[in-house]
RNA sequence: GGUUCCGUAGCUCAACUGGAUAGAGCAGCUGCCUUCUAAGCAGCAGGUUCCGCGUUCGAACCGCGGCGGAAUCACCA
């Protein structure tokens, strides 16, 4: 934090001359000040004691003292407890402020060590080709467009990955339903979008799968059996099987029926704001990784069993024994995540891999990075697994086979059109035209999407309720929106938008009366930069979501309770528009972060 | 059953990684639009941080033991 620095060399400096022993620097640990207390920096003073000798209080005193008298930075301390607060001068936040404003982007090439010219490679996304993107999607998609832009603003090349899982068996489940039941039906012929029409597919088969199993079983099969005899499974199957062999009907309905799932993910990825600078296809990827095993089993990590499939052992580490290849010769999950490891790392030599998946497949990672790291490959130490919890509704866990899931696009239409009926009642577009209208519908409905997901740390499981519409009130994206859009329009009336470069430095150093409300949003935006640190070290957007809403927050009192454009006052009501216009670019800054768009006006 | 994650106000979430009297927003109740945006501001009420023991100056956070929820342990991806 600011002054946290300056201080720390002070303590240590002074701490050998009041107490006859150093300190280190990990032992110095301060805090912001509580708001109830009397101060702007807290040491906690209790670690220092076995160094010092003394009481807590006795300790506090004779260093508050010294750092009053010595540093030139501290104007005033007070001791409670073990608490010494100590009260900066305001010339020096005015100061720091300053230097802040006069180097608009400089502060976010700092923090974290961005190393050197090799990219993070981050992986989000990976959906399936055959069903219509979900909220669950929506937390991985923002998440990973987030983190990417969190860490670029701290200075790291990002490569945004996605890889598509194009095949497989519930791939051909939607194709054969198509097949049989669909009647040539297309995106064009029913105005349906192309992943909502293959995702209808998908269901179908299993509702007449459903229906063959309940007739077997009514006959007298057993139940898993009949699963298994069914004749829409058996087909099912024997297209995989086609499909694996390349034929040629098989191939053109799977690349036909993509193309639709893909053109209907571009529009969903456009509308969410996400991008990708490769896109991977599962297609092209699943034969990858069978080199790697052969090495694996020369150098001993694999062993094969008698069938021909090949495992390794991680009992040692408490693990189970993972198959890594089957006893057929073909590649499973594992075995193609390990290929496009090494593909990527001699692609694009990255400095660390980040993958953002759901944490059901925690196991998945463990197992993956470990296996990587016994092959002998040193980058297997920069992998990390983004993993984020599931999105709940009340009802429980999403299912697209039991229709419970929230589907991606009707739920930003549903934002959207919220957004319009809102702002109609409010009044607020009477002045735009009908495309700038909506456009501020989307902005507005996607950015309570938005900052409703992302808000939340990423770990933990949440909990979305279709039923109660998002807020627009309160802790939620168009709080921060409304703040920046109304801060816009009092530098627009004050009409000194285009100078204020020229003012902010005399009337910073003039304006000395630095009162509570004024100086807690100076501290709030002086915190930015670490929070943005905090945020790619902890690859959590809900730092920087939470930290825009106090800044938000912290403005709106300040503008309340102090007149800004009090002409009567020209440095002061120069001063307070200074500061607005920093947290408006501030709130802009830190909602890019969220891919959230702030509107000028709303 | 093994492993991992989670449990904070009625509800949805915070809490600077061990610091002071655990904070916001919804929902409920009171006030504030003749003044630059009321999607706002000020206030009231709401807590045994799932339970117990331990570690220490100090625990929502660390350790152990319970209870509750979730995920995972496939020749699926």
């Amino acid at each position: 934090m600011v002054f946290e620095q300056e201080l720390t060399d002070w303590v240590i400096k002074g701490f050998p001359d009041l107490f006859g022993k150093s300190v280190q620097r990990e032992n110095v640990s301060f805090q912001l000040t509580r708001k109830e207390f009397e101060g702007d920096l807290t040491l906690v003073v209790f670690s220092l004691t076995k160094f010092s000798g003394k009481a807590p209080e006795e300790t506090a005193k004779l260093l508050g003292k010294y750092l009053v008298s010595q540093s030139g930075i501290v104007s005033d301390y007070n001791v409670i407890k073990g608490f010494l607060n100590l009260s900066i001068d305001n010339k020096l936040w005015l100061s720091k402020l300053q230097s802040v404003m006069n180097t608009p982007d400089n502060r976010l090439e700092k923090s974290m060590k961005a190393d050197s010219d090799k990219p993070v490679l981050l992986e989000y996304s990976s959906p399936n080709t055959n069903k219509p993107l979900h909220l669950g999607h929506i937390r991985n998609n923002l998440l990973g467009y987030s983190v990417s832009r969190i860490l670029q603003a701290n200075g790291n090349k990002v490569v945004k990955v996605n890889v598509v899982n194009d095949r497989g068996i519930h791939i051909c489940k939607s194709m054969l339903a198509w097949k049989k039941y669909g009647n040539g039906e297309t995106p064009e012929s029913s105005g349906m979008k192309g992943d909502h029409l293959v995702g209808k597919y998908y269901v179908l088969f299993d509702k007449y799968y459903k229906d063959e199993i309940r007739a077997l079983t009514a006959s007298g099969m057993d139940e898993k059996e009949a699963e298994k005899q069914a004749p829409l499974m058996k087909e099912a199957q024997q297209m995989l099987l086609n499909w694996e062999h390349g034929d040629p009907d098989t191939l053109a309905l799977w690349k036909m029926m993509n193309g639709w799932v893909y053109k209907g993910f571009d529009i969903t990825y456009k509308r969410l704001g996400v991008d990708f600078d490769k896109i991977y296809y599962e297609s092209d990827t699943y034969l990858l990784g069978k080199e790697i095993v052969d090495q694996g089993l020369k150098k001993g990590v694999f062993y094969s069993k008698p069938d021909g499939s090949v495992w390794i052992d991680l009992t040692s580490e408490g693990l189970d024994e993972k198959l890594v290849r089957r006893s057929d010769g073909t590649s499973v999950y594992m075995t193609q995540d390990l290929g496009t490891a090494l593909k990527r790392f001699e692609e694009y030599n990255f400095s660390s891999h980040l993958y953002v998946v759901g944490n059901e497949q925690d196991y998945h990672f463990k197992v993956l990075f470990l296996i990587l790291e016994k092959l002998g490959y040193s980058w297997a130490s920069t992998m990390h697994h983004l993993s984020y919890n599931m999105v709940d509704l009340p009802s429980g866990k999403m299912k697209s086979r039991e229709g419970t899931v929230v589907d991606a696009d009707d739920l930003m239409d549903q934002m959207i059109s919220e957004a319009a009926r809102i702002t109609g009642e409010l009044g607020k577009t009477s002045d735009l035209s009908a495309a700038e209208s909506q456009n501020l519908y989307e902005q507005i409905g996607m950015g309570a999407l938005k900052y409703f997901i992302l808000k939340v740390d990423p770990q933990k499981r949440m909990l979305f309720d279709p039923a109660e519409s998002i807020d627009f009130n309160g802790n939620t994206g168009p709080f921060i929106q409304y703040t920046f859009a109304r801060i816009k329009s009092v530098l627009r009336k004050a009409g000194t938008e285009n100078q204020l470069s020229d003012y902010s430095r005399a009337s910073v150093s003039d304006y000395s009366g630095l009162n509570t409300k004024e100086k807690e949003l100076i501290k709030v935006i002086l915190r930015f930069p670490d929070e943005l640190n905090e945020a790619a070290i902890k690859y959590s957007p809900a730092v920087v979501a939470n930290y825009t809403y106090e800044l938000a927050k912290t403005f709106n009192q300040f503008y309340h309770e102090y007149s800004i454009a009090d002409v009567s006052q020209i440095d002061t009501s120069q001063f307070r528009l200074n500061l607005a216009s920093e947290t408006a670019k501030l709130i802009e800054k830190a909602s890019g972060l969220l891919g959230i768009s702030v509107p000028e006006r709303m």
